[in-house]
RNA sequence: UGGGGUGUAGCCAAGUGGUAAGGCACCGGACUUUGACUCCGGCACUCCCAGGUUCGAAUCCUGGCACCCCAGCCA
């Protein structure tokens, strides 16, 4: 059972007091008009999480009434994504245009009752019409026409008849009301466009409100959660369900919607970056879509975490990216066995090392998980260290590799750096070491403490990789929110550093999706085996945390 | 007097009249062949502000203030 929340506390309310006589039923209603983000992960698990809990349902329902803006490579994306979550796994996939034919009823319905007209204003004059925020909107010249007319006028619209912006039908409710949604809005427009699904048999589709609250009410949805955007919509849902023969009365509660440091999470931004192709796509590892997420190497277990760990609320909301990193840090900390990759590789000869040997040295999987078993790295007189790991000229407390200081390497022996060898421009070429022959393994034969220990790999047998380094996409905590930027100066140009590391061979026998912790460096999903330039390709997750470099 | 909503730590968030949970971040310190992990300790005398009710208020009342959303034939 999860964590409660205000939503769960109506619930349980609800329950006790035997309404909907105690059934749950919730939905999560996409639109496929672009991908799902960790924003919808949010109410995925919201939605679907209180249908577990509560023994109800949650309907999966594409809230397709836009056939516009609509298309099925979305759908496809949004199932399989909902899946990836764990959800939605029997595969009852509901359509909001499932019910077109009983929407249309009770449009007819509303007609009949005198609660909905046909209106033949253009676009603009309905704008115009509305009125504004602090003035009350003015009657269509068409509010009055009869109900046979009404009813004559819908049927030909449905009929083909007309064009698109000549006529909608509205429904009659107040034009003078403080909520502008309550102002005669608009049930059905004419769109001559065929639907991925209806095909071509209509030409006039319903809208959000309409469609939204009557597919609802059809598939006896109890709890209808959305977010505060909706709020001041409530009341054109409830009337909607209120003014035809809805077969229940489901009720709309809003929770706020995630909103993530650094990163963007509304359709018309995402779009944005897809379209100027500020990224790769809508699966790029720097977006914070599902898909994008999942390349990056995050595991469905560590956004489900995420999306328990933020809560939901009515508040208004800014989650730092450090939670989201935490949450996979954990999951990766326990499950990914461990490597050693040199990101940035500085060559290091180990001048007493003989140059025909070789030694095959063990090394543990997991530090914690001995069950993840032992490999072998090979070591020998040539290998490659972390070019970070070196500084001529070191500030206190660097324990790592200086001119005349020791290191552990790895697994393997203690090394003190001899010479430093420079191009003339003064660039760091290569590192001279001798090794200490006692120290196979890693200990010191004589007792003596040896604080840094540093990651290598042998130049026989590394396996040279490409190496995505992943960080945040824009430079900025808000970027929606900054005022008149252009969005493209707001993208952080380091977001993406691509690397030549040299690694372990192991990973010649992974398959991709496979993921490690490069050890000292941060967690790795491999990316593809075969690609292009034949090297394996790796993505950077996240990095391990490194309170070296926070205090420096 | 347009309508709707929200204010608890740097960021999330419990709390529902009985004396401020937890997580992330941060700061110590222990351990360490990953400066990782883990472990210990610290981190709101006060809950947007001001009055009021009460033995007692983050919780109730009154009045302010700040911020967010709404004028698509989008969802």
């Amino acid at each position: 059972m999860k964590t409660s929340n205000f939503i769960r506390q109506i619930i349980d309310r609800d329950i006790a007091n035997n309404k909907h006589n105690g059934r749950v039923v919730t939905r999560f209603p996409p639109e496929p008009n672009g991908y799902l983000h960790i924003g919808h992960a949010k109410s995925i698990c919201l939605n679907f999480g209180i249908a577990d809990d509560y023994n109800g349902v949650c309907n999966f329902r594409f809230d397709d009434t836009n056939p516009s803006k609509e298309n099925i490579d979305y759908v496809n994306s949004i199932i399989y994504d909902v899946q990836w979550l764990g959800y939605a796994k029997d595969g009852n996939i509901l359509h909001a245009s499932d019910y077109f034919d009983q929407l249309y009823e009770f449009a007819v319905e509303l007609i009949e009752n005198g609660k909905a007209y046909v209106d033949s204003l253009s676009p603009d004059e309905i704008r115009e019409y509305r009125g504004t925020l602090t003035e009350p909107g003015r009657n269509s010249p068409y509010r009055d026409r009869s109900i046979e007319e009404n009813l004559a006028l819908f049927t030909r619209m449905k009929d083909g008849e007309f064009p698109e912006n000549t006529h909608v039908l509205r429904a009659k409710i107040d034009m003078s009301s403080g909520n502008i949604n309550m102002r005669d809005p608009v049930l059905y427009r004419i769109k001559h466009e065929s639907h991925p699904i209806a095909g071509d048999k209509w030409c006039i589709y319903p809208l959000y409100d309409f469609a939204h609250s009557l597919s609802d009410a059809i598939e006896g949805v109890t709890h209808s959660l959305c977010t505060m955007e909706f709020e001041d919509h409530r009341p054109l849902y409830d009337w909607c369900v209120e003014n035809v023969s809805a077969p229940s009365r489901p009720e709309q509660t809003e929770f706020s919607r995630l909103s993530l440091e650094y990163t963007v999470l509304s359709k018309r931004w995402l779009t944005k970056l897809v379209e100027d192709e500020l990224v790769a796509g809508w699966n790029d590892p720097r977006m914070p879509t599902l898909s994008g997420l999942r390349n990056r190497g995050y595991t469905n277990a560590s956004i489900l975490d995420f999306c328990e760990r933020v809560g939901i609320t009515k508040n208004f909301n800014e989650v730092e990216m450090s939670v989201l990193e935490n949450c996979i840090r954990e999951d990766l900390d326990y499950t990914a066995p461990r490597l050693m990759a040199v990101l940035d590789p500085l060559p290091v000869t180990i001048e007493n090392y003989p140059e025909d040997e070789v030694d095959w040295l063990p090394a543990q999987n997991h530090p914690k998980r001995p069950e993840l078993g032992n490999r072998k790295v090979l070591f020998s007189k040539r290998i490659f260290v972390e070019r970070s790991d070196f500084l001529e000229d070191p500030p206190r407390k660097f324990f790592r590799l200086a001119p005349g200081a020791e290191v552990r390497l790895r697994y393997a022996y203690l090394v003190t750096c001899t010479e430093v060898i420079k191009d003339q421009a003064g660039n760091v070429m290569e590192l001279r070491c001798r090794y200490d022959p006692e120290s196979r393994g890693g200990f010191a034969p004589d007792g003596r403490k040896v604080r840094g220990t540093i990651h290598w790999v042998s130049q026989a047998n590394a396996i040279e990789s490409e190496v995505n380094l992943y960080d945040r996409l824009f430079t900025v905590p808000n970027p929606a929110g900054t005022k008149d930027a252009d969005f493209a100066e707001l993208i952080n140009p380091d977001s993406l550093k691509v690397v030549n590391a040299m690694i372990e061979p192991q990973i010649e026998s992974a398959t991709p999706g496979t993921r490690y912790q490069f050890e000292r460096s941060g967690y790795f999903v491999l990316a593809s085996q075969n690609g292009d330039n034949e090297k394996p390709v790796f993505h950077r997750t996240v990095t391990l945390r490194d309170s070296w470099a926070k205090r420096n």
